[in-house]
DNA sequence: CAGTGGTCTAGACCACCAC
DNA sequence: TGGTGGTCTAGACCACTGC
């Protein structure tokens, strides 16, 4: 690699990212106003203000407008996939293991929970018909009131109709152990993992900044005859989690 | 959701998104140059390049300076983790397993095999003190002659010194048929992923455009008595690829 | 109300590509 | 050589925050 002769706004990103690294703005500090960074090196407020949007990207800051920005403090959180399912009794929805585990303030609001007709993707994952309908239960999850998770859980309607799914809180080992009573005992998960740009209303609920990708995961738990009971779709920023996959090797 | 005034360079975005989607600009060709737009929509040439900024960020176009704008074609690849890894008896290397499932024509540079010491984070994967030699096998794959993915592997030197992971052709069965040969049978596989901007090489390496996140892949493959054999970091940009896991629940 | 960041413009200069 | 996108500036207006 011979050369790159970086732009200013890169160059800037660089000198303001090796400050936060070397403490010179603390976490949960503010960042000088653009303005004040705009006249310390000599460029102009716009160019401050696209080396900052390089910042937000990468999850180094958060902006508030009219206020100032600020260095990030939230730590990564884990999510281990087999270790999540696996701890259902654990009293708390598996939703809340990792956030517990980091020693954080959870909670969880349900937007929705209701009967609806299933979407393509709803369908395909669950082995539906396009408009079957199935019960859906929408929520939010936040760690220290930062929302962290946005999760869709989707089963169909004849198996959810009459059971404790259609209540926000499922009970003792959550929606799984209520599946299996019902004879569907879940044995197998996969799970489809794509990073994307979020949509405005994702960005919006996940109160993201400018340029945040996220990470699409559409779960699907199974029973040991292969019928799909469950289907998820969790919206999880990039820059808060780390995802964990452990698997045995079939030969 | 009551309001969101978007930006002109947001609403411009969403335009040229839905015209690709509509066909107005098909699968790789060109979109009308910035001061053309610009002149359509009656704004100054920078909004349009923001928005267009905004279409790269999601990876529906590509950028060739001093040519243009155009329209992306590439198919998104499925890395089915489980099957990648059982797979690789089928002669090429697990890294090629995808593209060829996809009818493309695929190719792998390695830039680098040779000895040097463990970084952290191999040290870490591998369970050896950070500086102790090991086995790196640096290289890039592509599909078509697009970079789609830097791997580097990395295994313990005293296990690799005397063997053909030297050889940038492992032979058939590839490196865990090699392990498997010394008595390291793999039989369990853990991934951390992470979603995050590129670093600089990386960008150029993979040929990202501006803003586009990138899967940042820990592989660790285990033996029976969980000792780790070999530690792979895949990096691959997130709008080529869909990660596929599938575990059985341990319960 | 003063200060913050968000956005937009007109104009400019540059590196790069294709002809 | 003309057209493309990349970058930068000075100035402006706005919405929002916190006092």
């Amino acid at each position: 690699m011979i050369q790159t002769p970086k732009s200013q706004y890169e160059q800037i990103a660089d000198l303001l990212r090796d400050r936060i690294a070397g403490g010179v703005y603390p976490p949960g500090s503010a960042l000088p106003s653009e303005p004040e960074l705009s006249a310390e090196l000599g460029v102009s407020r716009v160019t401050v203000n696209r080396a900052i949007g390089l910042l937000r990207a990468m999850g180094m800051v958060r902006v508030r407008r009219g206020a100032g920005t600020f260095v990030r403090t939230l730590p990564t959180i884990l999510r281990d996939a087999r270790r999540r399912y696996a701890q259902r009794d654990r009293g708390t929805g598996a939703g809340a293991v990792e956030i517990a585990d980091l020693d954080l303030r959870s909670h969880t609001d349900y937007t929705e929970i209701g009967r609806t007709p299933a979407t393509a993707a709803v369908a395909r994952a669950l082995a539906l018909a396009v408009g079957d309908e199935v019960l859906v239960r929408r929520r939010i999850l936040f760690a220290e009131d930062e929302p962290t998770q946005i999760a869709d859980s989707y089963y169909p309607w004849y198996l959810a109709e009459d059971s404790p799914l259609r209540q926000a809180d499922t009970g003792v080992g959550g929606s799984y152990a209520r599946l299996a009573e019902m004879g569907c005992d879940v044995v197998r998960f996969t799970e489809d993992v794509h990073g994307r740009m979020p949509t405005d209303r994702e960005r919006t609920a996940l109160r993201l900044e400018a340029g945040q990708p996220v990470f699409d995961i559409a779960h699907v738990a199974w029973t040991a005859d292969s019928r799909p009971v469950e289907a998820a779709f969790h919206v999880l920023p990039c820059h808060l989690w780390t995802l964990r996959y452990e698997w045995d090797d079939p030969r």
